[in-house]
DNA sequence: CCCATCTACGACACGTCGTAGTAGATACTA
DNA sequence: TAGTATCTACTACGACGTGTCGTAGATGGG
């Protein structure tokens, strides 16, 4: 869905449309209705220019994914249990992600 | 759903059904019907014992939440986007995560 | 043989998502 | 001024996941 997002920035519903796959073939009233909700749900702020709404993702795709794993974290209460999570998500990323998290440990402790 | 499942390990439905809010109302057979549900999924272990099977969790809450988190990050392709990513996660994680994360690491590298 | 206990399978109400059509307002054009 | 192109608003419908049960059929204890 929100899928469509990382091809250009703010645009209207028209534009939106026709950077799709053409072989997707989807209706115009489709891309619509998915922007409405998407508005309605927030991720995506609606914007009126000149007669038509011109839609921009709130939040970057970064920031979403970001987002998501501190939900999905959330189930865990804080504490013992919460550490316990983040202990075996580090024993999962990789050693790509082990990396990219100390570099950005060490980024956030200069704050 | 699998809220039930902080409570004990392996449990047969009874048991499980015994443990939950009275206030609840619950019949047996929805129980039934979600931990079914759950085993299909693979979320939940089924063994037969006795005449009746007992159910036990296939993670650790913290695995669960661990993997959920993981999932979360696969939406991001890997590279750059991904280290953004991560970047913003430990900007939000608070204090207290960053600390967590940091052990976490620290007692990674040592293997 | 009858009753208690379990599992299997089907059902229904909801909410979300992907897809789309119709209706009504607005603006451009001939 | 009438006609056509654009847009948004509202509604709909099927597929899924979920929460909630009920009925049927197997199985074991009095």
């Amino acid at each position: 869905m929100a899928r469509l997002w990382d091809a250009g920035e703010p645009l209207t519903v028209r534009q939106v449309h026709e950077r799709l796959d053409p072989d997707r073939g989807l209706a115009y009233t489709t891309v619509m209705t998915v922007l409405d909700r998407l508005a309605k749900k927030g991720v995506v702020t609606q914007q009126k220019a000149d007669r038509a709404y011109r839609y921009a993702a709130a939040q970057t795709r970064e920031e979403m994914t970001a987002a998501l794993m501190l939900d999905a974290l959330s189930a865990a209460p804080d504490g013992a249990a919460r550490d316990a999570a983040l202990a075996h998500f580090v024993g999962r990323v990789g050693p790509a992600g082990a990396a990219a998290l100390a570099a950005a440990l060490k980024a956030a402790e200069g704050r």
